[in-house]
DNA sequence: ATCTATTCATAAAA
DNA sequence: TTTTTATGAATAGAT
């Protein structure tokens, strides 16, 4: 129903899928929508492209719950229990991993280790040596990146020192100077300085 | 697209209305397959007929429970009830003290730490310490018992093998006296003696 | 999106 | 129901 006949097959070329998947969409929720009134039907239809997103038609005289509803009393399969079931298999399946864990925490802590045998304690005692190692050496490079930021701001005090010394250096010259201009001043026009001198 | 083009509304003719419904459902699900197929899509179509009979097409690569999941996960509208929902809550809980733990036993194996500051490493140096002394106390344990079940073995062989000897010095008596005996004996009684002689 | 040559779906009839 | 067949609808490929 197009320019050629093709085969009901994946689609290779992506665009190519995308279009059809798009056309054929709204040609199936069409034809939702028009047997639900043509032959006063119920249909939910749910449609999830390729890229996850949702599509959805409900007749307007119903919800989805509604048919789920109806749904389970139809076939007898229980949609919610078995939801229930799985996901309190989940859970199981996730509580023993959790114990699993704890108790490679407990051991690896040193707990709950008589149950051990020889090589299981080997396996341990090797674990904890290699992250001691690992731990220590980040300890060493963690004081040795704070050993350098010790000598450069040593260093930068050091420059500041420097650089304060020479300016007082500076101004006591200028006071200096400004005293001696001061002195030679016929008395009358002394006022008090407003910068105190620094001698 | 039939003999003539019919308006979208309610078929009267109850007959009609019946073969429209089975020709339409027929197409509708074949048009599901196909893009199902064609555009690598999951679809969910439950339809049911005024009768109440129920008709329903799901992807083979998914299940209609699945559909729900990913339908809720969509639209964000709730399907289930509480229920599931703190079951939801509690797999959430649990997966995210599965993950701490993980996080936990990979700094305990020294992985991961660079963002680990200064203290939190000395928690984990201690902790390590901490369970390799434990491990290697119970190492020296088990050693300990290995050398006293030696110990132990060690006496017993002892004792057997003295014991042993002392049986043998005493079958050799034995032995001795026998020979002697039949040293004694007249020549024509003699035979040869079933045990050999020891010496 | 829009167009259009084709194929497909289906209304009516049987 | 299913089949047949004339016809309208849907759509593949092009634009």
């Amino acid at each position: 129903m197009g320019r050629g006949k093709i085969e009901i097959k994946r689609i290779e070329s992506s665009s190519n899928r995308q279009v059809t998947y798009s056309k054929r969409r709204n040609g199936i929720i069409k034809k939702a929508k028009e047997i639900t009134v043509l032959c006063d039907t119920k249909v939910s239809l749910v449609v999830f492209g390729s890229s996850g997103k949702m599509h959805e038609f409900c007749s307007p005289s119903t919800t989805l719950i509604e048919m789920l509803d109806n749904y389970q009393k139809s076939t007898g399969k229980k949609l919610w229990d078995a939801k229930h079931e799985n996901l309190n298999n989940e859970i199981d399946q996730i509580k023993k991993e959790n114990d699993n864990m704890q108790t490679k925490l407990r051991h690896l802590k040193g707990q709950d280790i008589t149950s051990l045998n020889h090589k299981e304690l080997m396996v341990l005692e090797d674990a904890l040596e290699n992250g001691l190692v690992n731990i220590r050496d980040r300890q060493i490079e963690y004081v040795n990146m704070l050993r350098k930021n010790e000598q450069i701001l040593e260093e930068e005090n050091n420059k500041l020192y420097n650089e304060l010394q020479q300016r007082m250096v500076a101004v006591d010259g200028n006071v200096r100077e400004m005293n001696d201009l001061y002195n030679q001043m016929p008395f009358a026009f002394r006022v008090q300085p407003i910068q105190p001198n620094l001698h």
